[in-house]
DNA sequence: CCTACCGATCGGTAGG
DNA sequence: CCTACCGATCGGTAGG
C-alpha cells in the first residue's frame, strides 16, 4: 500500500515535470521549479526520483515503447502497404493523441540524455522509422505508389508532419485525433491536389 | 575600419553561438562554452555582443526577415496557386539551405526569447504561416486543390515537413535544396500515391 | 581582449 | 517530506 502510493507520487511528479519540460524546454527547467508546482521543497522531490536526468529517461523511453506496440500492432494485419501506412499514422497519432505533453517532450527534450541513454534512445528511433520506411518501400514495389519518389525524403516529410503535431494540436478542438491521422494519411498519399475522376 | 573589424567579429561570434545552440539548445549552452570555442575568455565576448540573448535574438530575427523576404517575391508572381505555393516552398527550403544552422535555432531556440520579442517573433510567425495559408484557400477556390481539406491541418502539416528538414538534410549529399524543395512540393501537392494517367 | 570577481542559481546530499 | 547546506556553474560587470 505504501509502495502504491509511492508510485503514484512518482508518477505524478513525472506528468508536472512533463508539462515543465514542454513549457520551458528540459534545461531551463529547474528541480525547484517543479517543486513549487508540486507544493513541496526541492530536496524533497528526491525521496520519489533519483535525479532530474531519470524524470527525462522515463518519459522518453516510455513514449518510445507505446509507439513501438502501436507499429508492432499494424504489422501484424495482413493488408496493403497503403492501408498499413494509414494505420500505421493513426497509431501514431493515436499515441501521441494519448499524451501530448509527454510527446511533446519525447520529440523535443530528447537530447538532453546522457550519453548511453541517449544512443540507446535513437537506436530505437531509427528502428521505427526504418519500418515505416519499409512500408512506404513495399507501397513502390507493389504499385500503389510513385517509383520515382525519393524514400528517404517520404519518411522524413511523414515524420515531420507527425511529430510537429503536439505543438498546434488542440485536443479540445472539435477534431478528434482519428480525424486528424486519417486526414493526414490522406494528405500524404493523396496531395491536395484534385483527382481527375472525383 | 575598426568598426568594420568589430563588425566581423560579431558575426564570427553570432555564427559560432548558432552552432552551440544548434548543438546543445540555447538554455544548456553556457557563455563560457562559447567563449572557448572562439579561444578567449567568456568575459570578453561582452565587447561584441550585450547579452546571450542578444545573440538569440539576432539569429530568430535574421531568418524571420530572409523567409518574409523569399515570401514576399513569390506572392509578386502573377502564377496560379499550386504554383505559387511550389515557389513558395522551394523559396522556403532555399532560405534554410543557405544557413541551416540558423535555421535549426530559429526553430527550435525561439521559445527562449524574452517577452516583447518572443511576441514580436510569434507574430511575425503567425503571418507567414497565413500568407500560405492564404495561397492554398486561393488554390481551393479555384478548383486546384480539392475543397473539402482543412487548410489549418494542411498549412500545419506543410509547415512541419519543411522546418524539420535542418534536422535531417544533409548539405554535402547529393540532393540539392531545390530538389528538396521540388520533390516536398509535389508530394504534399499530388501525394506518394501514383496517379491514374501517369 | 584579460584578470578578478559578483550575486544568483543550479542539481543534489545529510540527517532527521 | 523538511531544514540546512554543498560545490559547481551561471550570466554578467569593473577596470584596465
Amino acid at each position: 500500500m505504501e509502495a502504491v502510493m509511492n508510485l503514484s507520487r512518482k508518477e505524478q511528479v513525472i506528468r508536472k515535470a512533463a508539462e515543465l519540460f514542454r513549457e520551458k524546454g528540459y534545461a531551463a527547467s529547474s528541480m525547484r521549479d517543479l517543486a513549487q508546482k508540486l507544493g513541496i521543497e526541492a530536496a524533497s522531490l528526491y525521496s520519489h526520483i533519483k535525479s532530474k536526468e531519470e524524470i527525462l529517461r522515463s518519459l522518453c523511453f516510455d513514449m518510445a515503447a507505446e509507439f513501438r506496440k502501436s507499429l508492432e500492432e499494424v504489422e501484424r494485419q495482413n493488408v496493403s502497404a497503403s492501408e498499413k501506412l494509414r494505420l500505421g499514422i493513426i497509431g501514431h497519432i493515436g499515441v501521441m493523441a494519448k499524451d501530448l505533453t509527454a510527446s511533446a517532450v519525447f520529440m523535443n527534450e530528447h537530447r538532453h540524455l546522457s550519453g548511453p541513454y541517449l544512443r540507446d534512445f535513437l537506436l530505437l528511433r531509427i528502428n521505427y522509422i526504418n519500418r515505416f520506411k519499409a512500408i512506404i518501400e513495399e507501397g513502390t514495389k507493389s504499385g500503389e505508389f510513385k517509383e520515382n519518389i525519393d524514400t528517404k525524403l517520404s519518411v522524413m516529410t511523414l515524420f515531420s508532419s507527425l511529430n510537429w503535431m503536439p505543438q498546434w494540436y488542440n485536443p479540445d478542438g472539435k477534431i478528434d485525433s482519428i480525424n486528424i491521422g486519417q486526414q493526414l494519411s490522406d494528405m500524404l498519399v493523396n496531395g491536395l491536389k484534385k483527382q481527375n475522376a472525383q
